[in-house]
DNA sequence: CTGAAAGCGCTTACAG
DNA sequence: CTGAAAGCGCTTACAG
């Protein structure tokens, strides 16, 4: 069977095509009777309008575009379930407003070429992932030099020139250091890359380090280990930081996963969370609630987050100014920082 | 700016535009100087070849759509971890394979049209998710009807007409029936509606089912409760079990979920795991590893079934004859069954 | 190896 | 309220 197209609904109708194309677009114009003939014929015939010849001619496409970024070097098996619970939202967001959502996988390492053919694809594009920020940077500005329509997850500052829909992580590493410091802990370790290359991570270790300085005390250099976000490397920063044979009352983690590493290579070494270690992570994935013990971490609102990042897209593509958002982020307390608890 | 295009290139690289068309495709007809031309306006102009219509005049699109049927009656906030990392799974074979992933949420409740429309949007389609079975099967009845191009994710059964990717469930409800018989269990209890709307608890059901009869013994009626793969739903089945008062030595949950959610109602009622009952899911979320006790359950391979699905649907494109694939399921011993341990 | 021509299926001024 | 016409940007026979 043929395709079938608008000449084949007017045909059975009795009516000219552009007449289909008014009705099926909901213009006022059209009879209400000759309305009802076309529905009549498009049902009957089970005719969809082409989205590609419509995108064509409409210039614009009513499909949003996820690019997400992979860390090269990350664990290829798994992605980050924050971030999976990220796309998730968008997905969801993006049905709820009528828009299809394109998704595809970059690697920072890669050239770009495929994100701009997406730009030609979709009528904007959401920027996800975590990954070297000054490399990222770069790709962004070609992106605008375009004049492409995109947001991106991630630290909001002032300086960004893109719309930018992130965590208040400065807050989230002060409350976690605030946390930590009423359970009595002094000598807190960070496990994370704290450079500017990571910039969540390194918000996070400096909203906490404000924590220690208001108290008088400070981070120090030699608790502090870099690590990506994956178990696998939260396990071997703890090792490192155990290796280093310096005293330290908490880990503060940059990430859950991280955490969740390094509380295996802690308990492996016979050292007790909460007990001996406060333990702390960020994101609030779904497994800092059944690790042992629960593990207290900051949550990130991944629905608000998605829907924020759609919200504020859609806007920019209606030609609307668009300011950037800083979602609070909510420290949840769980056992694994209860020292007090534990004597 | 307006948009540049290939008659841009063309009148750059002092051509014809469809020269310009046949160099960008890798026509083998074109001249190596004049394409090195070409690719140079190509490069100074940042030219992208419209999406739009380059499928309006192939036919086809390079693009793939992922339908997620979510049951209406899920919890609005989290998306089955298990589903999450097939989505990421097929994802990435689609980038892989130089496809584009279109991805959409279906509730089964509404009516299809999305679906259709994602029909003359993408190349084929990928069907997943859990849901009512023989309400979807219609669904899939009208795709058919329609000459789409699909795969499903789901149990692999010999009158299916739609090619499948799936785990053999049975075999997988068996191997967690033999483990508890080994460990001594006698009793063994269901969470999970057994019914043949929902196949794939069905199958697991029924593989645990023949392990007990190969054994001279039954499951039991009163020891089934219905339940949905959800933590919630999990918790309520185990409280309804309770409730029953009637004896069980261990609990077979149709999914992780599930089985996280009983473990939770159990501990509530002073019942220990692995201790008082023996506990198995199904799925090997991330989640199983790091609950406490950790959970014994069945791995489906996420990585292996997205690979599969696209595959299969790119041969079924190409017009090739696909048939299903039943994939291996493996049970994996973790601490929440091991009763022979706890004395 | 390259160009002129037709056409993919729609939408939108332009007339009426 | 409706139709005839042009055109979105590309690809692909068809000539040469």
């Amino acid at each position: 069977m043929s395709k079938i197209t608008s000449f084949d609904i007017a045909h059975r109708a009795g009516v000219s095509q552009p007449t289909v194309s008014r009705a099926l677009r909901g213009s006022p114009l059209v009879n209400a009777q000759t309305r009802q003939r076309i529905l009549a014929a498009v049902d009957e015939l089970n005719y969809k309008v082409d989205k590609n010849a419509s995108s064509l001619r409409c210039k614009q496409s009513g499909t949003l575009a996820l690019l997400f970024f992979e860390d090269p070097t990350a664990d290829e098996s798994h992605i980050n379930p924050f971030f999976l619970s990220m796309l998730g939202s968008i997905t969801r967001a993006c049905t709820q407003r009528g828009y299809d959502l394109l998704i595809s996988f970059q690697q920072l390492s890669r050239d770009w070429h495929a994100d701009y053919a997406d730009a030609r694809k979709a009528d904007g594009i959401i920027l996800l992932g975590y990954g070297d920020y000054l490399a990222y940077r770069e790709k962004q500005a070609q992106l605008l030099a375009q004049g492409a329509r995109f947001v991106r997850w991630g630290v909001v500052q002032a300086e960004q020139p893109v719309v930018s829909v992130g965590s208040d992580n400065f807050s989230g590493g002060l409350a976690v250091g605030e946390h930590l410091l009423a359970q009595g802990c002094r000598r807190i370790a960070f496990l994370g890359d704290a450079s500017q290359h990571f910039p969540e991570f390194h918000a996070r270790y400096h909203g906490c380090a404000e924590a220690l300085r208001r108290a008088g005390l400070a981070m120090e250099g030699c608790l502090q280990v870099d690590a990506e976000s994956t178990e696998r490397s939260g396990y071997a920063a703890a090792e490192n930081l155990l290796a280093r044979g310096v005293a330290f009352d908490a880990v503060f983690a940059a990430s859950d996963l991280i955490a969740i590493g390094a509380l295996r290579a802690l308990n492996e070494r016979g050292l007790r969370v909460p007990e001996d270690v406060a333990l702390a992570g960020f994101d609030d994935i779904p497994m800092a609630r059944s690790v042992h013990p629960a593990l207290t971490t900051v949550m990130q609102d991944t629905k608000q987050a998605g829907e924020r990042l759609v919200d504020s897209l859609l806007r920019l593509i209606h030609g609307e100014a668009v300011a950037s958002t800083l979602l609070p982020a909510q420290l949840v307390v769980r056992r694994s920082s209860l020292r007090g608890q534990a004597g």
